[in-house]
DNA sequence: TTGTACGCGTTATCAA
DNA sequence: TTGATAACGCGTACAA
């Protein structure tokens, strides 16, 4: 019967059923755990999955259940450690009920994010969590909307088209900026993304807001909204800091911004909390441990992660409503030791620039 | 022919053989591009692809090919930055020859390592990037062995049963030891993992051999191999610091390790490098922004992901010798300023101490 | 050069 | 309760 002798290969449920001396059927029917089978062949059945070491083979399950048991996830770079909390989180949660995750990397590159969107396409992943370099791009948008499939969009928001879980950046920023002004600020640079990206926008909203509840204006001039990578905080800073009339707190508005906007106040040779104050977005190793640590807009990357997968564990179970959802998380102001009152030189300065605002 | 009413869903090869007047063979030759096609029916069926926005469903591929082009990746934890690069690394490569990478986090528990592997397994992964927590428990390397996928382990070795790629960390902590002997260093301590693991079992002997080679005896004391956890270094270096003895150097021996000893130092408030040197292994952004700037022993994970995909890849198209490989990395010193001479007051209590060695 | 038919390993339907 | 059989979508001998 068994009569296969280049077979050192993994065992199908075909070799199962001939080991038992049931067929195949009966087989899938204890592996599935469909009652209608005699307690004692089932023994049996049982027994030779043992002794063969049998597992089904997930390729072929997908075949026939149309359905992978993989979520894909496009973010920008796995290697920002907040990134890395989320995923972890989000794979912690997934892997639970049996669902793997695959992350790939965009670089925030328009090409690189629809060539990956193909890919998982292709690979038929279940569900996707996307957090796409733009929520405005047509080509773009389209091929999010052209999935068929639960997609969870991450810190971003397009409309109408899928759920997200987005981080209350305004709310934070606008605490933070209200924390500065307390102390005495009132020269306070916001270094952040574009506004053509939630968090960028959020975060121009919240530092508007902030001003406006006190009846400030806002020097356009502090405001830096053009990218958050570190490279570009570094950039502003130093243009900040060696501008006629600096700020005397500023913000870093991305969560892997730290390193630069650091790297361009030591260059300087500004002391902080002395010489200016900073406020990053995003907690990180290295706003705990450098000196001073710094304070923080924070949230809890690894929750997010597992909210974004709850949110998508619901929709593959059927569980949801049939309305898009809008997750919105809030954030928490960690004050540390790298917010001090304003240098006293600049208090004069001060008043000049504000009347000299728009 | 075509009567299938409730069909919105992914185009088949079937459809497009229809759509194009030819049979589904000739489809399939048309998209692995066997030559024997008449150059006007594959220009008809290459239309009928476009329009159709066809693309093969790589599970039946998969289902057909006995390969998934997936790669299984077990790692202790995506979260520790290092390891994140080496992914980013391992996955550039990778996806540039079509393959997938599927990342899974152990905690380093034997458990959640077993239950990996079978499900890579289940899942028929070509190959295996591996980091696991022993290099000795029976229980894995019988598993790890019964594979017949190719397999690299990283900075781990199981000699004659899989390539494996590891860092040359004897070396690097042989030249960190004589650069803080040469700084005037008589009691150096080295926290990090226990020998039976690649990492912890090299470092012990680069330190040992530092020391041997100016005749100078080991305090164990000041050696203390028991984790590579952040946890650990804190406990240690605490009570390292808070000795009658304590070192005048610290060499934190595990790449996430660095947080840990830095916040005892911190509790314990001692100036580095006035009071105390500091060396970490492997770099990071902890370690570059934090003041005064920690000096490591580097090398590039990125780099070390890449060639591990490059070991993994040659075996997966036959390119490779039969013999097990085993590739080792070299490390260097970077200098920061984390290290200076021991503090004058340790001058008479170190030689006390070297009499009351082993 | 092109079409047909089979098999990859499952699950599910239908008879027995 | 169980067994035979038809899909799932693709690649490929083999036949035409």
């Amino acid at each position: 019967m068994n009569d296969k002798p280049p077979a050192p290969e993994r065992p199908t449920i075909r070799q199962v059923a001939d080991a038992a001396g049931v067929s195949l059927g009966t087989v899938s029917r204890v592996l599935n755990t469909h009652k209608s089978v005699r307690p004692e062949t089932r023994a049996r059945v049982k027994e030779a999955i043992r002794s063969l070491g049998y597992e089904p083979d997930s390729v072929a399950q997908s075949l026939r259940s149309r359905t992978t048991r993989t979520i894909g996830c496009i973010i920008r770079d796995i290697t920002i450690p907040t990134l890395a909390s989320f995923v972890k989180g989000a794979q912690d949660e997934l892997q639970a009920a049996n669902y793997a995750l695959m992350v790939a990397n965009s670089e925030s590159r328009k090409d690189r994010e629809l060539e990956l969107l193909s890919l998982f396409a292709r690979r038929r992943a279940d569900g996707l969590i996307l957090s796409l370099s733009s929520e405005e791009d047509q080509e773009i948008v389209e091929a999010v909307k052209s999935f068929h499939l639960p997609v969870v969009l991450l810190d971003r928001e397009i409309p109408r088209s899928a759920d997200s879980i987005t981080i209350n950046h305004a709310e934070g920023m606008q605490h933070a900026v209200e924390y500065l002004l307390s102390l005495g600020h009132r020269r306070i640079a916001l270094i952040t993304g574009k506004a053509d990206l939630h968090p960028g926008r959020q975060r121009i909203l919240g530092y508007h807001r902030a001003h406006e509840a006190r009846g400030m204006a806002v020097d356009p001039d502090l405001l830096r909204s053009g990218s958050f990578l570190a490279e570009y905080g570094f950039r502003e800073t130093s243009a900040l800091l060696s501008s006629s009339d600096p700020p005397t707190a500023i913000i870093s508005g991305g969560m892997d911004m730290l390193s630069g906007v650091l790297r361009a106040v030591r260059t300087h040779h500004a002391r902080i909390p002395e010489d200016v104050s900073i406020v990053a977005c995003s907690d990180c190793e290295l706003a705990q441990f450098v000196t001073p640590a710094i304070s923080v807009i924070y949230w809890d990357w690894a929750m997010v992660g597992r909210f974004t997968a709850r949110i998508l564990l619901d929709r593959l179970q059927g569980a949801a409503s049939p309305e898009v959802r809008a997750l919105r998380l809030s954030t928490e102001l960690i004050v540390r030791s790298s917010c001090g009152p304003p240098p006293a030189s600049s208090q004069t300065v001060r008043h000049s620039v504000t009347e000299a605002g728009p």
